[in-house]
RNA sequence: GGACAGGUGGCCGAGUGGUUUAAGGCGCACGCCUGGAAAGCGUGUGGUGGGGCAACUCACUCGCGGGUUCGAAUCCCGCCCUGUCCGCCA
């Protein structure tokens, strides 16, 4: 979220933000809707401030008065127009505070100036790393998963809907040597706080991290409880620290969370979604960092490159994307994708997303450090990445590990956690 | 789910309609004192929003949201959270 200053005081950098999105068009309107509102919000402010001054003072006469025995009814009577004027006023500011909160909760953040300009096709490839291995004669993860007996897409389907996964065996295991890797390298060498954290969070908790209001309907949600299953660890890892404020000698400070990920994935249905491309559950190590606005840019390559590092680790060649203006997500400062090569389905895969949110959820959740002991608190910055994101993981495992009589190697790093070298 | 008790500043804690516009203490910061420190003494000490170049000033803020009143930490209603007991339970 921005801060409603935005409007008053840097209003062409919030259009040509818009603009370097390609969302102008859409939210030229919104925004002069939200500069009208911040001018008639703040002349209602001082309409209201002014007369609850003077229902102050009068108040505090009626109680001299008395106190000495004297008659305050003409004080009394005014009071009571003042109150009357200030109950309508404060009508008025709610109803305009509420559509100008709406308006900012509305508004996607502005992207660094070194974000790509446009859409998905102003995407650049930053760096590629290993070789990938030639389609010839690879087949794709669902068939050699459903071969090997540690995927059952069919009762996967049967149990829950399409979208929906068993793994079984050395499958089950892989997952869980996956989490348990991940989480390890982390914690041991990249310095995280490993946290367990609930899947099921609050509305503000969502909106916090801006999954909410905009993207309700891709959440899965109880809704007798108003409560919302985790699309991403990002939501409860995040929100930690909502409405507090945080030790500045803490910063930067990192968190991983292993959590099940429930994603709708509404409107996306056709669309790459075979075997382990594109599930409604599905299982993530997540990184959450919080650093000084000092700190962001340096932040975001080091939490890149601690995703990166697992993929090397585990062997699998990937490229990384520094993602285009337009196809940045809404909260997002910069992000970069890194992409697993799948020679089987012949497609390089989104593992994992590290973005830079600068303040935009600090301020939405209220996250705060103090820079020094009587210095005002500040909006910490905010990351995340993935850490990474286990089925297309897998995927491009049973495909790039592949032999030829259809078992697979199991990558070395994962072998202490697998008890086998083979699937 | 039911019953009861609670929720006040960084922390403890007083406060049932008007010099409480939150006492007092602890902590913290600064100053005095000291060779240096401790103790002692003094001063200061939250957050948000509005106005102002600024000094400063105004409003809001006692879990949250409404209501009553000229005036609410205080009275009323709803909700949230915490604790204890009961019920249920991996």
């Amino acid at each position: 979220m921005h801060d409603a200053r935005i409007f008053r005081e840097q209003v062409e950098l919030l259009r040509d933000g818009m603009r370097r999105r390609q969302k102008l068009d859409a939210l030229a309107p919104v925004i002069d809707c939200g500069l009208a509102l911040d001018l008639e919000r703040r002349s209602i402010i001082q309409a209201v401030e002014e007369r609850k001054a003077a229902r102050n003072a009068s108040s505090q006469e009626v109680a001299r008065r008395k106190k000495a025995g004297e008659d305050a009814d003409d004080l009394i009577a005014s009071g009571r127009a003042l109150g009357e004027q200030i109950q309508k006023l404060e009508e008025e500011l709610a109803a305009s505070e509420v559509e100008l909160r709406d308006i900012l909760l509305g508004l996607p953040n502005l992207t660094l100036p070194d974000v790509p300009e446009g859409g998905e096709e102003a995407n650049r490839i930053v760096r590629t790393w290993g070789e990938p291995r030639p389609s010839d004669g690879v087949k794709p993860h669902w068939e050699i998963g459903e071969q090997l007996g540690i995927l059952d897409l069919q009762r996967g389907a049967k149990i829950s809907g399409s979208g929906f996964i068993v793994f079984r065996g050395l499958g089950a295991r892989l997952t869980r040597a996956l989490m348990n890797f991940f989480i390890d390298v982390h914690v041991r060498e990249h310095g995280y706080e490993e946290v367990w954290v609930p899947v099921v969070v609050n509305r503000a908790s969502m909106t916090g991290t801006s999954q909410l209001p905009k993207f309700e309907d891709d959440m899965y949600a109880l809704k007798e409880e108003d409560l919302f299953l985790v699309p991403t660890a990002e939501v409860p890892v995040t929100n930690l620290y909502r409405d507090e404020i945080v030790d500045a000698s803490t910063l930067p400070r990192g968190f991983v969370a292993y959590t099940p990920c429930f994603r709708r994935e509404a409107g996306a249905a056709g669309k790459d979604t075979r075997g382990l491309l594109r599930v409604h559950e599905f299982d993530k190590v997540e990184m959450v960092r919080y650093c000084t606005p000092e700190q962001g840019d340096e932040e975001h390559e080091r939490l890149t490159k601690h995703a990166e590092s697992l993929l090397e680790r585990l062997g699998l060649p990937y490229r990384r994307v520094l993602l285009a203006a337009g196809d940045t997500g809404f909260g997002a400062a910069r992000c970069y994708d890194l992409e697993v090569w799948a020679p089987g389905v012949g497609k390089w895969l989104e593992v994992s997303s590290c973005s830079t949110f600068g303040d935009f959820q600090a301020r939405r959740a209220n996250i705060r450090y103090r820079p020094a002991q009587g210095e005002k608190p500040r909006f910490v910055h905010t990351l995340n990445g993935s850490g990474l994101a286990f089925p297309r993981v897998i995927a491009a495992i049973l495909e790039h590990y592949q032999l030829e009589d259809g078992h697979v190697t199991v990558p070395e790093v994962l072998r202490p956690y697998m008890a086998t070298e083979v699937l």
